[in-house]
DNA sequence: ATGGCCGGACTGTGATCACAAATTCGGGAT
DNA sequence: ATCCCGAATTTGTGATCACAGTCCGGCCAT
């Protein structure tokens, strides 16, 4: 053994299963603030060398999904406050952006699937699932902005909502009564009339009520 | 020899080391778009082993200042005009709200830093020097930013600023009158002033305006 | 001359190891 | 019981190497 030994390893490479895989985690919140991590234990986990894990690791530190301490050790953020609430500015700024680039392209089929993810939501609701209410809302939203034609915007947006898994994890451990299908619902219509104007705000809202029940 | 030898490593880790020499050079328009480096190539210009080069190139990568092709290559985007026009479009919706947080924290030593500063652009100008026209240019705006007490958002507009680095000297390359010192100008205008709208209107005329020049 | 092909050099990926710093934990003194 | 200190373990950093895929050169056939 020793050297060889590689199976199946058709076109992805190591580093970039575990990055996705720990970004999945963190983004859809099922990792707690300030959980430590070590290189060997991700490592261990994924079945790879030091050498991907470090490399994951760092990429996600480069986006801001973990902190590193002084000593190089990795762990997902304790934020601040003021930190959440400058989180939730920037996506009040970005969204409506998005959602505004994406509404003339924003066609029947879209705001159908949109209504599907909506659904799909209330049923992570009731069920009490936590992780899935968040990733559904996550694709709620992302399924509008790919039709924005702006990458790197979406990009930008995606690296806050990273930041901001960890703190909606610690929300749905205290509270349980998300009002996400009522402002989504205020979304479709907008689309569906068209109304660009009522689009921003919607979202807004949309983005802004999260945050009120993050620090409250 | 072979597997001690450390001498001045202080404090800083070598991938850092050269990850910051790496991103000065793209921020500041040093190098051309489409610019292929490899991983040898880089450690042995820094004297250091593929493996600190390998981080600073993924991170690099990670932050979008950085593209990899297919096969892992790492290169300097070349970016399409729509990707500069949605830079700029970033830029003129972040920044301003930067300016505005600012605002009530520029007090009079801030503002004649940012007038000394902008002198410096002007001599940048006469001298020639794009890079470090390019490097003043920045630091005004980081100036100001730095009191706006966001660092989630002063990172997003950074890593903007990295992503038009290359696009920037390709500018400068046949372009060679920036008015950026009379926008400038303005805006330290409107911060003597107290003048929030006038600010995040001047803000936004000295980014379009440097786009203009971009996609002309 | 030109177009396709084949070989060698080059390049990124991942594993493994040496090393130093840091963290942790247990025992002893107060 | 509490605090402190030192040793053992754990941890990140960086170097080196094997390997496979890619890229670039010249060479041969047409």
């Amino acid at each position: 053994m020793s050297l060889k030994e590689r199976l199946p390893d058709p076109q992805i490479p190591a580093h970039e299963r575990v990055y996705r895989a720990l970004r999945a985690r963190i983004m859809h919140g099922e990792l707690a603030p300030a959980q430590a991590m070590t290189l060997r234990g991700i490592a261990g986990e994924f079945d790879v060398s030091m050498t991907p894990a470090r490399e994951a690791l760092r990429r996600l530190v480069a986006e801001g999904a973990l902190t590193v301490s002084a000593s190089g050790r990795v762990a997902t953020p304790q934020l601040a406050p003021e930190r959440i609430e400058e989180l939730a500015a920037l996506r009040a700024l970005l969204e409506p952006e998005l959602a505004s680039r994406a509404l003339p392209r924003a066609h029947i089929a879209l705001i159908d699937r949109m209504q599907a993810i909506n659904a799909t939501i209330g049923q992570m609701i009731t069920n009490g699932d936590a992780t899935g209410y968040i990733r559904s809302n996550l694709e709620f939203h992302r399924a509008l902005y790919l039709r924005a034609q702006a990458p790197a915007m979406l990009a930008l947006v995606e690296t806050v909502w990273l930041q901001m898994g960890p703190p909606m994890r610690a929300l749905y451990a205290r509270t349980s009564t998300p009002q996400a299908p009522a402002n989504h619902r205020k979304i479709i219509g907008a689309l569906r009339a068209g109304d660009e104007p009522g689009l921003r705000l919607a979202i807004r809202m949309d983005v802004t009520n999260g945050l009120r029940m993050l620090v409250a």
